[in-house]
DNA sequence: CACTCTACCTGTGCGC
DNA sequence: TGCGCACAGGTAGAGT
């Protein structure tokens, strides 16, 4: 599922590719499953969509964000701001393209060009605001530049596991289930760990993982996870490796259930205890 | 306020 | 072969 490497390798092929989105007009769009809008209705977002132009193109967390300009110049400027949430895909294509069978939005652009969005599992949403902060004002500070005294502060104060929290959106702004899992076995902490039992070295390496994971899943366009996601290069350590061997020791990959999510780690590397675990070198 | 739980969805893979 | 079922999970919103 796209979490931030995937949305940001979405950001930069829809930006810089060729074709590029950006300049492109909307000449017609097509809702073909209305409940993929989210806070309007068919024909407003209609409305808004028809006629205005891909100015920009961002993303803060897993949220895509196009800043677009309307045709009439006295008019508010929108964004159309998009979650893939898990199955949801964006692809710019020839016109000429047919439609998927989960097709649930296209845009017809001029250029001999189509936006379309499709999600098997309905789960993605759209909205389109006049201003950001609608949708993205909830969230934390986005995870590939999450400063560190921040982050530490935050760790101290909560008394939470620690994986729901890196999860937490309103936190962080980025991370999900797989780069979590990878980002705590990058820095050898248990996913259980409570967030206020870490010291400070065990939060520098957890800091440090999360960002180098991300960049490092950025520059390799994604993760390649056979059957969940596979467009990109990077190459996961434990997610979805449920008994295999650890790459480091050689010990065997536990999945356990960590507030509802399928967690995976290396109970070898990643040992669970109640003091910090800053003693573990290596 | 802080945290936890459930609904939303459907393709996939398994056991029988 | 085909049926039923558990499972996957990000987020909103309800519940504790």
């Amino acid at each position: 599922m796209p979490e931030l490497p995937e949305v940001e390798t979405l950001v930069r092929t829809l930006r810089d590719g060729l074709p590029t989105l950006i300049g492109r007009v909307v000449k017609q769009a097509d809702i073909h499953w209305s409940g993929v809008l989210s806070g309007c209705s068919d024909d407003i977002c209609k409305a808004g969509l028809e006629g205005s132009k891909f100015v920009s193109i961002s993303r803060h967390g897993k949220y895509l964000v196009f800043e677009m300009r309307p045709q009439d110049p006295d008019a508010e400027q929108i964004f159309l701001i998009v979650h893939l949430r898990m199955t949801g895909r964006l692809y710019l294509l020839p016109e000429t393209t047919a439609c998927g069978r989960h097709t649930r939005l296209t845009l017809q652009l001029d250029g001999g060009l189509v936006l379309r969005f499709d999600d098997p599992r309905k789960f993605g949403r759209i909205r389109l605001v006049k201003n950001t902060a609608e949708v993205l004002s909830g969230l934390g500070q986005d995870a590939l530049s999450v400063g560190f005294d921040y982050f530490r502060s935050t760790l101290s104060k909560r008394n939470r596991q620690i994986k729901p929290l890196l999860l937490d959106q309103s936190f962080i702004a980025g991370v999900g289930n797989i780069y979590a899992d990878e980002a705590f076995f990058r820095a050898r902490i248990h996913p259980l760990t409570s967030s206020d039992s870490l010291g400070k070295e065990d939060i520098m390496r957890l800091h440090h993982a999360i960002i180098a994971v991300l960049n490092e899943a950025v520059a390799a366009k994604g993760a390649n996870i056979d059957g969940v996601f596979e467009e990109g290069g990077f190459i996961v350590a434990v997610y979805g490796r449920t008994a295999a061997a650890c790459q480091v020791c050689g010990g065997q990959i536990q999945k356990i259930k960590v507030g509802q999510r399928g967690t995976h780690f290396c109970p070898v590397c990643q040992p669970l205890s109640d003091r910090p675990t800053r003693n573990i070198t290596g």
